[in-house]
DNA sequence: TCGCAGCTGAGACTTAGTCTCATCCATGCC
DNA sequence: GGCATGGATGAGACTAAGTCTCAGCTGCGA
């Protein structure tokens, strides 16, 4: 998958130039956070390997997704929950989340003018700002049609695919 | 302190409300909470409570800032550390924060406009807003001028005043 | 193809938070 | 005030997510 080349060709050249390597485990990696994934937790990239008979460490895993971090191709973000989820970045721009606390479902969105507003904000505060995090929690238009009863707002239910975890 | 009576009046309502007891550890909790912290970890709660010799355990710390937090009294916060922070309410509106990633600092603001923006973006999507969290990380004032290297950003130096950790 | 710096896996360890259960105590009733 | 009782407590085991260690492995430049 050309695209996908291109991801791994963009790492390489992270990881040369701070000397480092590109191994078969970071390579297989990048293939499957930009082949399937879009949010994921760290324990569901894990179990999706295992799963595919790719052997790859828990270590591994936290270390190549530090390095995707500081590459630039992932984005480390928080969603409700009380530990990280990641996205893939492929050169799209900065946006922010509306997660659904009855499905779990994430839409993103990107909105120029918040953004501008924050920025005037921070400059009447004399704050310099290098990174910001928003997420609205609330319910989806098709969970407040089934009239789903949404969960309470600090217990959000597990976004993504809710894959089984591999410690027990 | 008067003050501090009147949360802990409203925290006995509430508690009866729901056939639960206003007991000794609770009011000493809602007391040190209320009378010296603003932004705070439940660790550090129970750290101080330590120090000044009050013996509560994990457990209820935990259990009460639950409550707390259902009651209204305190509001849990990211503040861009991988962990819940703590800030108790005390009949002032909903604001966002500015977290300074070298000094730990952490500055509020309220904006109405920004606010009226979200509801918007909200209303675009057809999504039914209950709660938001904005957290943008950056450099403070002081800390700019003193040409203090930022530390990265996913790695915020720990907000709060540092308290000594209980368990090794 | 060789050497070695950087990488890997296994699993011990850490941190923040939750759960269990025997015992305690706040409150209402007498 | 004394008593009953259901909710609350402390100690510490347990869990989840993430980090660290170290002996052995491997990508890559010479």
């Amino acid at each position: 998958m050309p695209t996908i080349d291109r991801e791994i060709h963009r790492f390489q050249e992270f990881l040369l130039h701070q000397g480092q390597k590109l191994t078969k485990e970071r390579t297989a990696l990048v293939r499957e956070i930009f082949g399937t994934h879009y949010h994921f937790e760290a324990d569901e990239l894990l179990f999706k390997m295992k799963q595919k008979s790719v052997k790859i460490s828990r270590a591994t895993v936290y270390r190549t997704l530090e390095l995707l971090v500081k590459s630039g191709l992932v984005r480390r973000v928080h969603l409700g929950e009380d530990h990280y989820h990641y996205e893939h970045v492929r050169g799209d721009s900065h946006h922010d989340h509306l997660v659904c606390t009855a499905c779990g479902s994430v839409i993103e969105f990107n909105d120029p003018e918040l953004e501008q507003r924050q920025l005037e904000i921070c400059a009447r505060k004399k704050f310099t700002p290098t990174f910001h995090n928003l997420q609205i929690l609330g319910v989806c238009d098709s969970c407040r049609r089934k009239g789903e009863q949404p969960a309470s707002p600090d217990r959000v239910m597990s976004i993504g695919e809710g894959a089984m975890r591999l410690r027990k």
